[in-house]
DNA sequence: GCCAACGTTGGC
DNA sequence: GCCAACGTTGGC
């Protein structure tokens, strides 16, 4: 899952109450039903700093909660208020995430272009802009292991 | 359904 | 700030 730090960083989840936080703000379809249908309590999340001097893999996370409506979309106030969503049906949703370790070595993207095991990595992929994508058990175990952490998580 | 215009993302 | 790539919108 990706965020701008300067909006959200890792550090600031690990700062978070219980070290969780919901995962809102997301407004892109695809992004939407993976969070709906293809993210359970237990999953691991790789916590990916976008837009950011480095980017890269910052920590881990594991879903706490699935998807559930994200209340920003009924806020006028808010940046990502949807006019259009039907209270009754929300548009949007989100899933609740929590820190589980940082990385002891941050993992920039020019660290997971180096590695040749990581070349089918659809965050890797031209033009992809997902702010979340699947990542598979064996993509995990080679990042967190460039990150510090093999075979811990 | 097509497609041009526009908006957003995100690396650099 | 630039720009490539992609998503969304809306006229037709």
């Amino acid at each position: 899952m990706k965020s701008e730090p300067e909006v959200f960083s890792f550090e600031d989840l690990l700062a978070a109450k219980g070290r969780r936080a919901f995962w809102d703000g997301v407004r892109n379809y695809q992004a939407r039903n993976l969070m709906r249908d293809a993210m359970a309590p237990g999953d691991r999340v790789l916590f990916y700093h976008s837009n950011a001097d480095p980017t890269g893999v910052a920590g881990l996370c594991e879903v706490v909660k699935g998807a559930q409506s994200d209340p920003t979309q009924f806020d006028p106030e808010d940046e990502h208020h949807d006019p259009r969503s039907d209270p009754l049906e929300p548009t949007w949703v989100g899933v609740t995430v929590r820190a589980l370790a940082a990385l002891p070595r941050f993992v920039t993207l020019a660290d997971l272009k180096a590695e040749p095991r990581l070349a089918g990595m659809g965050c890797l992929a031209r033009g992809n802009r997902l702010s979340v994508q699947p990542v598979t058990p064996k993509e995990w175990g080679i990042v967190i292991g460039l990150g510090g952490l093999a075979g811990k998580y």
